[in-house]
DNA sequence: TTTATTCAGAGAACATGTTCACTTAATAAA
DNA sequence: TTTATTAAGTGAACATGTTCTCTGAATAAA
């Protein structure tokens, strides 16, 4: 059954919808969060400001969903380029500095975003958790390739170490934000190899 | 050089601002971080809506100072029942245990006390950041201590352990929000155990 | 003691996220 | 084709965090 071709109006509405987020992402990436707002967002995509609502809940829908394309290409670019013929300590940090990268070059949106991951719309944090979920099974792959190669003793439950690593992962970007502005990606690499190290041993 | 004795403005406005930190539990308490607005704090403590910012910058800075006496305390107290004769594992999870049990308990107020971290005035995070050594201090001494039982690999460097512990701990905690508001303190322990047992090994 | 200064407190004013009542173009029904 | 219904868009209204101007009690200075 071929789905019906979009009418007039839905077309006017997914028009609507690229403008706003197009207007978003603009004000996201070159000021703060804060600083950011609903009617400076409407008048650059010049709708109303109620418009905004009809598409996003609220304010930090609208950032999620403006910065949700950039981590899905991060995501796929990261996992394209990770060394095959390394160990998986290098595979992890490889994977684990780009997104470093990232959200120390989009620092406050990046904060912004992290930080209010626990009041996101369930359709948003239903999203977030797929994602780490397909984050941890591809962590476990990469874990059990090195396990078959003997570098990790293979006694260890891959997805559980997985897990573990994630968590190191995630302690060290919430110390991004929690001192002093820890922006050089190279410093945080070094930081989570320090931890993944002993996770690892 | 005695300290000169407090004059009665100064005691004014400690009474004041007691009687602002009084109501702001109050509500956070009973009441939804959303909830709670500046206005009903002001009122039940019965005075000017202006005065609140005479003494705290933010709506966030009165909730971390409405909830830090009880984090000393609890920390205090767990520290107070770690059972020496134990594994450090057992004494591990029994501290993650009972912060578990407090955020479970709070719940909605934890999450808004957790989430904003990375929004802090510089003096809270500092105290924060200041809290988070003492702990993973505490945590160090704790492995060395395994470590001298023969317990935990004395090659391992305790302060590096200690961190990643952390981290374990702070996921955990991190997917009590995330997850479909997993508020079971043993089931939290319990994934936290699983993550610990690979550090550990 | 009187005068001048300071600052805690008050509430009006402001800024911004959000809601809501209204409008009208688009679509469906008759 | 005409009429009825729907929903995208609008901006006024509302709620709440915050700022700001003013007041007067407390303190310092003369």
């Amino acid at each position: 059954m071929e789905q019906p071709k979009a009418n007039r109006r839905e077309v006017q509405k997914a028009e609507t919808r690229i403008l706003i987020l197009e207007s978003a992402r603009k004000l996201f990436k070159t000021q703060d969060y804060d600083t950011v707002t609903i009617r400076g967002v409407a008048a650059l995509a010049r709708i109303g400001l109620g418009t905004i609502y009809k598409h996003f809940p609220n304010k930090l829908s609208l950032l999620a969903a403006a910065f949700s394309d950039d981590l899905k290409k991060l995501y796929q670019d990261a996992m394209a380029t990770v060394p095959d013929n390394q160990s998986f300590q290098t595979q992890f940090i490889h994977i684990s500095k780009r997104f470093f990268t990232f959200y120390t070059t989009h620092y406050s949106l990046s904060r912004a975003y992290l930080s209010h991951m626990f009041f996101y719309e369930q359709e948003w944090l239903d999203e977030i958790n797929d994602f780490d979920d397909s984050y941890a099974q591809k962590m476990a792959e990469l874990i059990l390739a090195a396990q078959d190669r003997g570098e990790i003793n293979p006694e260890k439950d891959c997805h559980i170490l997985a897990l573990a690593l994630m968590s190191n992962y995630f302690f060290v970007l919430a110390n991004c934000f929690l001192r002093g502005k820890m922006t050089d990606p190279d410093k945080l690499a070094a930081l989570l190899e320090t931890l993944v190290e002993q996770t690892l041993l």
